[in-house]
DNA sequence: GCCTGTGAAGCTATTCACAGCT
DNA sequence: AGCTGTGAATAGCTTCACAGGC
């Protein structure tokens, strides 16, 4: 079993290796640590989670550890994302997530709106909330993204995970409560900031 | 020194227990912890950090506590902050924020794009790159949030830090280089999306 | 009986340090 | 000499479990 730390790390690898793949062929650990400003044996640990073995006299392989890392990640690609609340944020991540095509897209977005519905927004066509169960299910989507109101987001998680969501990210300020089964990641943007406030003196 | 998962867990507690003032005077800490969704012993862990204490009888006096935590986090408000990037992630933010006013103002918000110069956007007036150290110094802004394209980011923070800004908000998807009395908080939201794919299966 | 406050235990994550290889 | 892979040590975080109070 792989931590939730060592993946948010393997993803960032991955990342930061693709731009590095017309930078040689190899990469040693300390290089890696360097450009993702973790340690290097951080490195060798999370290397050793994806079973990845380099050479002790080049390092790593970029192409090769990339392909591992993607391997072990096994996205089933490409993952579909519903979104709901066409509100401002809504809307920026509506364009932020578009632009990332094809490995990731929002197939369908979702709001109380009547203005709204029917209307397409960066690709993703815009239903009511009656619609979910059956968008969802017939779009194949896995994973929502919460922009609603703090008030209405409880019951938003409610509706996604009955139409079949397995993984949330929740920009209300609140913790929703959910599952065990259900994965949920909360952003709360308001909450960043009091916490930058904090240690930035 | 308290760490700074506490800190966030504080940050929580403070915004949670102001939606509690009308439910009541005094709380328990197994409510907070089934508010919050952590554990009763955490919650009472946390609150030692802040000094505060109850009474066995009742729990936690609300208000009393809301303002213990505020008095530990010690928020010199309103914090000043500066966005640098008006793109759609850049301007979307720029409204979640200024909705929040007064307790966090975004003071001001700078991009290269000549056409943006000069204009107001939600509040906050955009300036050149070149008006930086001015503006920050006479808005008294002690943190940056980066919205800008990834190839841009590492010079904006040496910009911002140049500048006189001591805390962070990396939004572009690398891991951007900090001296050590800078905090900084990375959000790369196309790598939460990765995550919860991984942990949504 | 049910609460808080807290030492101690348990668990998780990171770093150290070095054997082994080239 | 300088790298990787990894057991062992350390540091950091959370929960347990219970004394003490209402």
């Amino acid at each position: 079993m792989v931590s939730n730390k060592t993946i948010e790390r393997l993803i960032i690898y991955k990342f930061i290796l693709q731009k590095e793949i017309g930078n040689g062929t190899f990469i040693f650990s300390h290089k890696l640590a360097e450009l993702t400003n973790f340690s290097p044996s951080q490195v060798r640990r999370d290397l050793m989670a994806v079973g990845y073995t380099g050479n002790q006299k080049n390092g790593y392989n970029i192409k090769e550890l990339i392909e591992c890392i993607k391997k072990f990640l096994d996205q089933p690609v490409p993952l579909n994302i519903v979104l709901v609340g066409v509100g401002n944020l809504g809307k920026a991540l509506l364009r932020y997530y578009s632009a990332l095509r094809p490995d990731y897209s929002i197939v369908a977005c979702f709001d109380t709106d009547e203005s709204k519905i029917g209307n397409f927004i960066h690709y993703s066509k815009c239903y009511t909330l009656a619609d979910m169960p059956d968008v969802i299910k017939e779009k194949e989507a896995r994973c929502g993204i919460i922009t609603v109101p703090v008030d209405a987001a409880q019951k938003t998680a409610d509706l996604l995970i009955d139409a079949g969501v397995t993984g949330i990210i929740n920009f209300a300020p609140l913790r929703i409560k959910v599952p065990d089964t259900i994965y949920i990641e909360h952003i709360d943007l308001s909450a960043i900031v009091e916490k930058v406030a904090y240690f930035s003196r």
